[in-house]
DNA sequence: CCAATAGGTAACCAATTGGTTACTTATTAG
DNA sequence: CTAATAAGTAACCAATTGGTTACCTATTGG
């Protein structure tokens, strides 16, 4: 039975609350794999981890220098997550809308 | 070691596929679970399993009606998603802007 | 009333995940 | 040249996940 997310599933990338956290971090900019680590409690080959999927779901890419591997954001495929909630924006509008009215009808009092 | 998602963690909700298709289904309007169910390979159980998480993760409400339980979307939270896309845009819109000034500063010939 | 229907839950299983430590490879400072 | 540094990979492990079948409870058509 194989259940395994498409391996470059951005949803399933972003899930973790680490790797968003990665994503997070290199909005400030790109960053070697040690001082990113360096800002988690855990290991470094668990962060090493995180990046392999976050470069598999090129959300994410590494540029060498020296023995140094830079990790920079590759954010266009953010916009498939933002394109895929923005479908439902007609509805939490409608939402927030009936809400209102409901309040408007219903004054307390 | 407990690694479990937060139990409302709505990222975690809309990674899996399944429940996106849930969602996705959803936005034609509410639907009882056995209705809901015929549209997927899986067994009921499992979709029941995954409604669990998707209302768990408020991203669905359930209303009785006798012997069914309709489910409808409650997509306030999808917003959350939204909202953290959306940090990125400016991210992703710079490096469509530098792609398109590198192509306008290197045209083919 | 009662058989059928709707749907949640329990128990179980195999695959996946996220972490660890140990090792490996590439690069550079001295 | 060589010790030290940067970072990926391997092997392993426990917890979680997503699925299954079997069962249970609530509701209703006849």
């Amino acid at each position: 039975m194989s259940r395994s997310a498409s391996n470059s599933d951005v949803f399933n990338a972003v899930a973790d609350p680490t790797r968003r956290a990665i994503l997070d971090r290199l909005r400030r900019g790109p960053s070697p794999v040690n001082e990113l680590a360096s800002g988690f409690r855990v290991s470094r080959p668990a962060i090493s981890k995180h990046l392999r999927v976050l470069r598999t779901a090129r959300l994410v890419r590494e540029k060498k220098d020296g023995r140094q591997r830079f990790y920079e954001l590759e954010p266009q495929r953010i916009q498939e997550v933002a394109k895929w909630a923005e479908q439902y924006r007609e509805f939490w509008q409608n939402n927030i809308a009936s809400l209102k009215q409901h309040l408007e009808q219903s004054p307390e009092e």
